[in-house]
DNA sequence: CGGTTGTTTGAGTTCAGTCAAACCGGGTGG
DNA sequence: CCACCCGGTTTGACTGAACTCAAACAACCG
């Protein structure tokens, strides 16, 4: 097991490895992206400290997407062979690993419906609920206000909108005082309104402590 | 293990459901889907015979979307107890259903990147592409044409775009010669330019035996 | 032969994009 | 210590891809 560090904007996993090893996430953050031969970007998953975001490494031979850091971030490699035998000793194990990809799908999905039935403000409203609920549950956001390394062009590019006019709605969301969002600190001022501008619903994210909000 | 059979438009599988089994498509054709409250809808995966879309109850108790049929279709079901007796039998079979469930996450990713950042001509191009290098794999399209039960509405909510619009750019793509589609059957004419117009890359689909096109 | 479902066409609208410039704060080197 | 730079945010003006609404058309079916 090796630790390597990543500056922000470095290539933890690069798109079209063949990687002999998983990565977990010890500190910083990172997202998950594919690029179109134009450069067109799209962000498919944000991922904080205890995060696996190179799960399906296991079984499919080579990756169809790319990892990189968001922020310094420090990330263990654990070689297949060895996750082999642990979960081989640890059947436990192998079926968090895999219930934790479900999971990961589940909320690209919802990303999905996003991207396509979502207007732009419903989809900021529902991101925003989604990272607290998320940050919530691993104790990145004790109280309903977090951190989040990203620039509003990464959100655009994350939600398939141009970072112009997510700046605008959020302005919208600060005028109308239902957070704010200064210096990549996130604090959720009206959450049940917040909820009900992103048709949120946390089903999708399968949390087994319904975390209060 | 029972045996159901269903109509066009009826759940397989209910939103909001906790299923004490998995169901395998036998015959016919389904989608996943799930709704926002005022009706729109997205549409997040199409299934053929053989596949299992519902893999992921086995891990997660509530199921956060529905299954339907687009056609008359039969379905099995198998309980998630005998799921658990037969994996354990046979590791192997739990590991071909977790790399499904991957292959699977992996092919919403690329739709997200497609809701996020195609244009229309893009996103229908990159569909046809798609459908037809999984129905090759399953035997669904031994020439260029294949079967796809699907309405200009169902398109549309699986791409984010209205029925209207995506209608318009089938007949571009019909003018342009690359696609014939009529009666639900789709004839790809011009493989190498559709490619090129849906940007698409068969990477994502993770097959084995890289169907030739 | 009506009724229903799906496709096609036309006209007008809008949400979000593009382009370009100004602004702002933090870091750096002269 | 200040001028400059740089990445990120904000503002304004204009554009356009895709949407909505509404009606016509076509095919199928009981």
């Amino acid at each position: 097991m090796t630790v390597r560090s990543y500056v922000r904007g470095q290539d933890i996993v690069r798109d079209g490895d063949r990687p002999s090893e998983c990565c977990l996430i010890l500190a910083g953050f990172a997202f998950r992206y594919k690029l179109l031969p134009d450069g067109r970007r799209q962000i498919m998953a944000f991922h904080t400290p205890g995060d696996m975001p190179d799960l399906q490494s296991l079984h499919l031979q080579v990756t169809d997407h790319g990892v990189a850091a968001m922020m310094p971030t420090q990330a263990a490699f654990i070689s297949h062979k060895k996750m082999q035998v642990l979960t081989g000793r640890f059947p436990g194990l192998l079926h968090a690993f895999w219930r934790d990809t479900l999971i990961d799908a589940a909320i690209v999905r919802e990303w999905l419906v996003g991207n396509g039935r979502r207007d732009a403000h419903e989809r900021i409203a529902h991101l925003i609920c989604e990272m607290l609920l998320r940050f919530k549950g691993v104790g990145l956001a004790p109280s309903d206000t977090f951190n989040l390394p990203a620039t509003q062009a990464d959100i655009a590019d994350a939600l398939g909108l141009s970072n112009v006019h997510v700046n605008r709605v959020l302005q919208d969301f600060r005028r109308d005082g239902l957070i704010t969002w200064t210096n990549y600190t996130v604090s959720v001022l009206k959450w049940d309104e917040l909820q009900v501008r992103g048709t949120f619903d946390a089903t999708y994210l399968h949390q087994v402590h319904k975390a209060a909000a």
